[in-house]
DNA sequence: ACCACATAATCAAACGATTGATTGATGCCC
DNA sequence: GGGCATCAATCAATCGTTTGATTATGTGGT
């Protein structure tokens, strides 16, 4: 019950999996461990039993736990975000725009075989934002902050304007958080509501409405815009807070 | 530097602070800890220093550490849930049903003098949506879940249906992810738009265009219906997605 | 008023267990 | 033999928990 010495479980495949190094297994599990338990409630015993390698093994790769740590976050959030693609490019409707945004955030077409490991991505960096450690303020500046003034600039010239203000920021965060939502809530979503995530084709209808959901944002966002901007001409007040 | 031996620092006022105990002096520091640090990181003898309690309080108080932290989660959870009110009230509007469910989560109006503890709380949840506790599990079946079915009753009312089905499922939690979002991303928001909280009536302003935000997406969701329903009433495919 | 007793609350000290980190030795392959 | 990778074993530190004693607060009897 205690001992499974089998360091190695696959053997030599014929071509499919190049039997993934110690590295990488430690790797794996690492994220895995750390999404679900958190990083110090995640020990590196636990971890390395998991993973079949040695307890030293992560002082010889990453020289601590912070740095393996550092590597299991810096990997998938860089590639999330490259998944984006261009998706602020001016020649792109709302629609698509918003897709190409959404779906990585989803796991939607993810490239790895497993999808909870895109999910189990997600919920690392949601971890952080409740708790977030020195690694990944440098990974915020460095990587989600560029897609984010990416996000917040291209709603700003849906609504004509030229640079974004403070209601295009909670409107990006309100549409940021609605995709965030599906990589958080997920335990508690098949509790309360089972049939939305167990349909067939569960994460493209939950894409197709989220990208509903964005584009009526933004259509009351640019009515609100211009009902604030008669009110604001015909009466000189430049007040901020019209109704809805 | 290191020994502060006063037990009780205040003396005794006239009467608008009737000396905090120590137990509550214990569950109030560990509120703070539990949700800046979490659970398995913030240590008794942290939380009871803070505290300026002995360690052997938890296990006089609270049994054990599990103990402090199922009243610390119990607590106030309970408290934003019946502050709720009957909002999902078939006399009220849309508008002020959803004004009466949002606030309290954005913790507007909140009973503490110090807002800054709710908004601990709600991180609390949050997190406890990723890495669910048997504690939490049994706290949301008895809390909040009856409010869920309430929001989501409330919400198929709207939209002209008797019970509510996955789509009006997933509209319940956009909205509820949006109000959220404002708990758990505070951080990041200061970091990447400062101005959107640190405005005089930050909280009052993001409670209305939350709220316009909700009829917005109320409004799309009956639209996309009745398109739904004309279209397959015209070619007779049950199919569930048009476009958005 | 005084003592005896009981309960409640707090304290310093230590328990065993587990943590992350580190060492020096070992097998292996080129 | 010389890098490379892995191993068992152990380090000091910290963890949550527990103990037994000590102080504070009443309570009732005489």
């Amino acid at each position: 019950m205690t001992d499974l010495p089998l360091p190695i479980p696959r053997s030599a495949d014929a071509d499919a999996s190049p039997a993934p190094s110690a590295r990488d297994r430690l790797l794996r599990q690492a994220t895995a461990m750390f999404a679900v338990k958190g990083f110090t409630a995640a020990s590196t015993r636990e971890i390395c039993e998991a993973a079949g390698v040695n307890i030293a093994s992560i002082r010889y790769y990453f020289g601590d736990k912070e740095g393996l740590y550092r590597e299991t976050l810096l990997g998938p959030i860089t590639e999330v975000i490259h998944a984006f693609g261009r998706f602020d490019d001016p020649e792109l409707s709302f629609e698509e725009a918003m897709r190409m945004f959404l779906a990585p955030i989803l796991g939607v077409a993810s490239g790895h075989k497993d999808p909870s490991v895109q999910v189990q991505v997600m919920k690392l960096h949601l971890r952080e934002m409740l708790e977030p450690s020195p690694a990944f303020r440098q990974v915020v500046e460095q990587t989600i902050l560029p897609a984010y003034q990416a996000l917040s600039g291209m709603l700003a010239r849906h609504c004509g304007l030229r640079r974004p203000d403070d209601d295009i920021h909670q409107l990006a965060f309100a549409l940021v958080a609605m995709a965030n939502d599906y990589c958080q809530s997920r335990e508690m979503m098949k509790l309360l509501a089972p049939g939305v995530l167990d349909r067939p084709r569960a994460l493209e209808q939950v894409l197709d409405r989220l990208v509903g959901y964005a584009h009526a944002l933004l259509d009351h966002e640019v009515g609100r815009r211009q009902r604030t901007a008669i009110a604001t001409a015909a009466s000189g007040r430049p007040e901020s807070t019209p109704p809805s």
